[in-house]
DNA sequence: GTGATATATATTACATGTATCATATGACAC
DNA sequence: GTGTCATATGATACATGTAATATATATCAC
């Protein structure tokens, strides 16, 4: 239920189009979830069936037109709701590289060489994202309602990335220098 | 693509029942990859469709029958393919909490019940865990074929879950320390 | 004037994950 | 003798995620 719920939370903030909530979600939510387009316009539509949006089509000049959602209070009281609803707070994760790991022994050449792809990207763009991210709160604060205050909690998912980046790459900088040690004997 | 291929990858080491497959599963790689049974059933029977594993009946006295898997050469060179192929090796999250506290300004003190909750269950089964895994790899080092080679891997995959573990707590923590000096102000 | 990029939405098909139920038997505790 | 747990597989339905394509226009670079 989070794809949803992620876009009422956006929705909260202003009435927006699937295209600018796409975005939104690109420059905010993306880093502890991905949605496509796509999978964006097909949810927009099952929420309007469920009353939780409402939408209105809008007509432009030189551009297609564009459908705006709003949030209706039925779908705040959905957010609501989730918000005091146990959540799967210790989530399971579907982890493509730890899986490859595990069976590293089958190709350790080629463990090692992933391995330094991991950290060496986590290394890049954990700066830059940082930065990245740190710009956008500062100009969500003072555009969002409520921005000052909801700033907080955004600084804490922040938190969370740089810390887990930070983690994956001393993770795979040990298991380099094991599978190093190991493939030199 | 990961599911199949971490069935494969178990294959490797025995032919299994689809049962077993779910327990192995359950402990192996569970901390990175949950399926459930009847999506390990399917899985097989589509696996099988493909030629990647072959079963054979196997008549039980007292027991419900069963079906014992194998991986034929064609699951091997796919499973050995797959190990060569650029994964999603960064890859992206769906992860529940981050997107609750993302929104934790919607409901602060329930956002600091569920930090409170996450860190101890955190701490909870983060000892018993490893425990349980050493104990595991220790069992399988013996009795897979190549299993005092693979067990490097396995650790580093046990690695991760410690301290992938042990930044969640610290975060976790961290949190709500900031969240309760807001509140208390 | 051609191609790339950005704006904007939608459809199709498929892959994957979750939840629940159905079936069948043996062993064990109470 | 009843209920629960373990063994064993499968069907069904739905929810969610991915990939690719289609349509239409404006702007900008070359």
């Amino acid at each position: 239920m989070s794809l949803p719920l992620g876009l009422l939370g956006l929705l909260r903030y202003n009435t927006n189009t699937g295209y600018d909530l796409s975005k939104l979600f690109k420059e905010s939510l993306n880093s502890f979830w991905h949605a496509q387009h796509s999978q964006i316009h097909r949810e927009l539509t099952r929420m309007e069936e469920k009353g939780w949006v409402s939408s209105q089509n809008v007509i432009q000049e030189g551009r297609p037109n564009k459908r705006v959602y709003s949030i209706t209070d039925k779908g705040n009281e959905v957010f609501n709701e989730w918000m005091n609803e146990p959540a799967d707070l210790l989530c399971n994760r579907h982890n493509p590289l730890l899986m490859s790991v595990f069976f590293g022994a089958a190709s350790p050449q080629e463990t090692l060489r992933r391995l330094k792809i991991v950290r060496d990207e986590w290394t890049a763009i954990l700066e830059p994202n940082t930065q990245k991210h740190r710009t956008l709160i500062n100009k969500y604060k003072s555009s969002v309602p409520n921005g000052e205050n909801e700033s907080m909690y955004w600084q804490m998912v922040l938190d969370y990335g740089v810390a887990d980046a930070k983690m994956i790459i001393k993770w795979a900088q040990d298991c380099i220098d094991k599978l190093e040690k190991e493939l030199n004997k």
